[in-house]
Formats: C-alpha cells, sequence, structure tokens
DNA sequence: CGTCTATTTGAATGTACTCAAAAGCGGTGG
DNA sequence: CCACCGCTTTTGAGTACATTCAAATAGACG
C-alpha cells in the first residue's frame, strides 16, 4: 500500500525528531520509502523460515517477535507497541531465513521499508545512520539489561521489574504471553501473581 | 597514553575497514582521538558506580563485563578477546554511574575513545556512524540470540552452544566464568562436563 | 614448597516444571 | 441476546533440574 495521509507519519517523525533534525524535502523522501500494512489480531506479519526483508516500526496495536523450540515451546523476543521497532534483524542484514515469527497481539498496523530503501536512505540522508544507530545502541542496551536480569533474578523479580517497566504491557498482553517473555510457565507466572497478591 | 607506534593500530584499523573506507587523512585523525591502556590481569577497567567514559577496543588479552547481585554473585554480560569492543553502553551513553565491572581475566590492553571525541568523530567523519551502527547491530543481534537461548535452552545445550561459537574462550576463560556466563554455578557446570564426557 | 583459588564430588533442598483438571472469560453463531 | 465453544487462567500433585552447603582434590602463582 502507498501512502498519502499526513497523520499515518505523524507518530515515526516526531520518533525520528527526538534524534535527527530533518528538513521537509528529506522527510518527503524518507515517507516516500515507506509502505504500511495492517493486521488482524494474530496475522502474522513475519514467518520463521521467510526472509524478513523489511524493519517495521509500530504504528498502532501491538505486536511479538518470537521462536518455537523443539518441543513446540514459545520463547517471546520482543513485544512492541506503537512507537517501537520490530523485525528479525539477523534475517533482515543477511537474507537468511528468520528464526523468529512476527504477529499481532491486537489489530495493528506497521510502517515498513525494506533493505534497499534503508540503504538507499542512508546513503542520501546520512543522517539517519545515526538515527538508526541511536535506536539500536538503545535496544541493545536493554537487552542488555534482559540478559543480566535473566541470570541475576527469579521469577517473581523478574516479574515485578516487567511489570514496572512495562506497565502498558500488562494491561494489553495476555498473561501467558508475559510468562513467555519472562521464560516461565504460564502457571508459574498465575501463582507468582496469586503470591503477590497474597503478600499485598 | 598518547600513541605513536603503528603496530598498535593495525588490528583496529582491519576491524574497522571491514565496514567502512577511510582516506589516510580521516585515519590519521581516528588515531589521535585514541588512547591506550594496559590491565595486569585482575585488575579494573571499570568499577560499577563509575561512569563509563569510554568505549574500550581490546587490542590484545581477555576481559569481562559483569554485575554483581545482592547476594554478591557474579553475572558475567559480555567476555571479549582481541578484535571485540567492550564498556558499559548506559552509563556510557548517559552520563550515569555504571551497573558493571570491566576487569582483565589477562593482562590485557585496550584503545579508548571518549564520549567527547567519539561525538566529534561522528561530526567529523560521519562515516563512523555507519561503522559503530554496524558494530552495535551486530552486538544486538548476538545479544537477541542468547536471550533466546536462555530461555528455550537448558544448561547443558547451552554449554555445548558457547563451546561451539567461541571456542577460543573454551580455552582461556576458567570454568567458574564461563558458568557464570551461561547463568549457572560452578559446581553444575562441573557435572555437566562430567556427563558429556562419559557420553562421548 | 606453601597458599590460595578453581574444580570436582556428594547429599539434601528448592524453585519452577509437567501433567491434569477445573474455573473463568471472550468471541461467535444460532 | 444468549448459549456454546475455545482459549486463558487457576489450582493441585508429583517431578526434575539445578541449587546450596560441605568437603576433598587439583592446579596456579608467588
Amino acid at each position: 500500500m502507498k501512502l498519502t495521509n499526513k497523520d499515518t507519519f505523524e507518530l515515526i517523525l516526531a520518533n525520528i525528531s527526538r534524534h535527527i533534525k530533518l528538513e521537509q524535502s528529506e522527510i518527503d523522501y524518507f515517507i516516500s520509502l515507506l509502505k504500511s500494512r495492517k493486521l488482524k489480531k494474530k496475522q502474522y506479519l513475519l514467518q520463521a523460515g521467510d526472509i524478513c526483508r523489511n524493519e517495521y516500526f509500530i504504528n498502532k496495536g501491538c505486536l511479538r517477535a518470537y521462536s518455537t523450540d523443539d518441543e513446540g515451546v514459545d520463547h517471546i523476543l520482543q513485544l512492541g507497541i506503537e512507537g517501537w521497532w520490530i523485525g528479525d534483524m539477523y534475517s533482515f542484514l543477511t537474507g537468511t531465513a528468520a528464526n523468529y515469527h512476527i504477529d499481532a497481539l491486537e489489530d495493528s498496523e506497521v510502517l515498513m521499508i525494506d533493505k534497499n530503501s534503508l540503504e538507499e536512505l542512508y546513503k542520501t540522508v546520512p543522517k539517519f545512520e545515526r538515527f538508526f544507530r541511536i535506536i539500536i545502541q538503545n535496544a541493545f542496551v536493554a537487552t542488555q539489561r534482559r540478559v543480566i536480569e535473566n541470570l541475576s533474578e527469579d521469577a517473581e523479580e523478574r516479574y515485578l521489574q516487567f511489570i514496572n517497566r512495562y506497565p502498558a504491557f500488562e494491561q494489553r498482553v495476555p498473561q501467558n504471553q508475559i510468562a513467555s517473555y519472562l521464560g516461565i510457565t504460564p502457571e508459574s507466572l498465575s501463582r507468582i501473581r496469586r503470591q503477590l497478591a497474597a503478600k499485598k
């Protein structure tokens, strides 16, 4: 879908302007590279085995990226809502089969940019190198923190950190999905919540 | 320490030239921003609570970045040898107190660039935005994979993945440090290794 | 050589898991 | 609009993997 509606880009442009300043011509050019896609709840944006040909900006809704292990259990790599980027970066960078599924936990809309367009964008407006460096840097720091928390905290502590850090997710993401993100079973999370309620 | 010896920069320049092409003048300028530091085994490069004022390129040796939890147990966020970057990126970016210690597992040498110099470098030679974007992107992808492996694999699988992916570490890093990286106790790793040896 | 640290081994413990079933909730179609 | 169906959440009982604590052995460093 090609885009014309200006409102569509408010969020992503606000996002970008927090890190780099763009001329109107640069904005127009950037927007011309984007496509949009709407997803119904449960619909796939990407399936493992596909090549991830885009980076996705979540304009509306809620998505998850996850892998399925040998026993068929899902493990959530990333949750994202409006304003977040999502994708399978390794697949995107190397052009190899994706390891992750991405699907919608709510009816959603993403803006996407494919690899050629992105390289083109880097060449034409080098400031975007800076923008994506910063975005990725922040994602990297958050992921490192998650590694350390997985190593050093028990399930209850991780859950408390999670709802404290991402209150929006606690509202919008089903418990079994939060459990998957935390690396525990839905049964365990249910028990943890009961205990926390008892403590109060 | 200010630098003059050309050999000192071979590794880092080779590293950089894999991603961006530099003019001699740009190389000279970049090098002028670097400082070097030698570390004896067990010596700190950074302590939690300090502000991490540099990004560090490991020119020689082996370092670890780790946090210490409430019970005094260490958890290794990152291991690195020659050719790897290391630091506490959150502290570096925000100027806040570091959460991680970094110290040397072997006598080591790092090249370092401070924040002002790096921003200066980005301004003067924007190609470095690209270079660090790529470096961070790769680190991000690797860290995401680690999250998923921590969520989906048991201790034995994670250990096998580890020695397969980082054979150099198996040689150079003590077992209790590998255990810490994998998120298990040294005792558990010892038992896992015994079982693996028995299977053969 | 002696000391300090790392590794191995054993025994008891615990946190989270699996399997199973019931209760709750939400969406869909009659 | 209500009833039903499927999925999510809760609860229980038994289990397993890794932990803790303790001690012995091995190895590294001065």
